[in-house]
DNA sequence: CATACTATTGCAAGAAGTTGCAATAAGGAG
DNA sequence: CTCCTTATTGCAACTTCTTGCAATAGTATG
């Protein structure tokens, strides 16, 4: 089918099933390499597989997320965007031009410890979004 | 009207109004200690302004928290949520009960400022919202 | 390969959030 | 206090996102 089945034993390992909408989803977010709105990847998977609904796309996204296959993102207007997990990180968008970069995890572990030691909880997992001016704006 | 007024000036500084919705908006927040849903602070402020709408509400936090008024948080389910804007912090919530606790921004400094130096962009603001599992649930 | 179990999907209805535009009302000026 | 400018609101239409439920289709088993 696509390059997109290496998630197949991730998925069955847990008790899912790999099925043709999940694959035409993650095919999309692999061959991009920006975030995209639930409604792009609509469009765009169902070039692939026409018969998929918007249903299924925000109910997949949501699935694959909660299984970490995906990553969602906040955007500056305050949408929830994704793009396929890879390295983990976080964004940096700037308030004028809208340009983004990442900002990788590995940055901020020291920070999560501090968090941890102070509030007693084990973390798992973040949601980060920085907004700023980048070099060519500020 | 209200003790919300401290905010008149404010607005009125950057050549915005105050109207008797950003009003009661901003009384419904001031007088909680979570932060609260578009439409819970539509029902709440409608018993002060029963004309107002929803409309207004989605318009107003988001104006608010431009104006650094209100500060907007992601809840657990991915949705916006709205609190006043007191000292700067940020959520920690428990994946598996829902209970929550702040950190404190204080906290991020080092990190502000490592980000800061590496990308190269000047940060103002950011969102965000770190999940884990707290002290009773770990 | 046929059967059964149940995870997953599609549909339809509904809830939440957004947008354009004409009407309203802050608040500065006379 | 009245008039004028224009920021802000309400309305209505629309888009985006969510939910319940019956139908569908992965996949394990015999």
């Amino acid at each position: 089918m696509s390059c997109a089945n290496e998630y197949t034993p991730q998925l069955r390992a847990r008790g899912y099933r790999m099925t043709s909408q999940r694959l035409a989803i993650l095919h999309v977010l692999q061959h991009t390499n920006k975030h995209l709105l639930p409604v792009e990847i609509y469009e765009q998977a169902r070039h692939k597989l026409p018969t998929l609904t918007e249903t299924t796309v925000y109910r997949t996204l949501e699935f694959l997320a909660e299984n970490g296959l995906v990553r969602p993102a906040l955007t500056g207007s305050g949408h929830l965007a994704y793009e396929i997990a890879r390295h983990e990180h976080h964004h940096l968008v700037c308030r004028n031009c809208g340009n983004e970069m990442e900002v990788e995890h590995e940055l901020l572990r020291s920070m999560y410890e501090t968090i941890e030691s102070e509030s007693g909880y084990k973390l798992t997992d973040s949601h980060l979004t920085f907004f700023g001016l980048c070099p060519d704006c500020r």
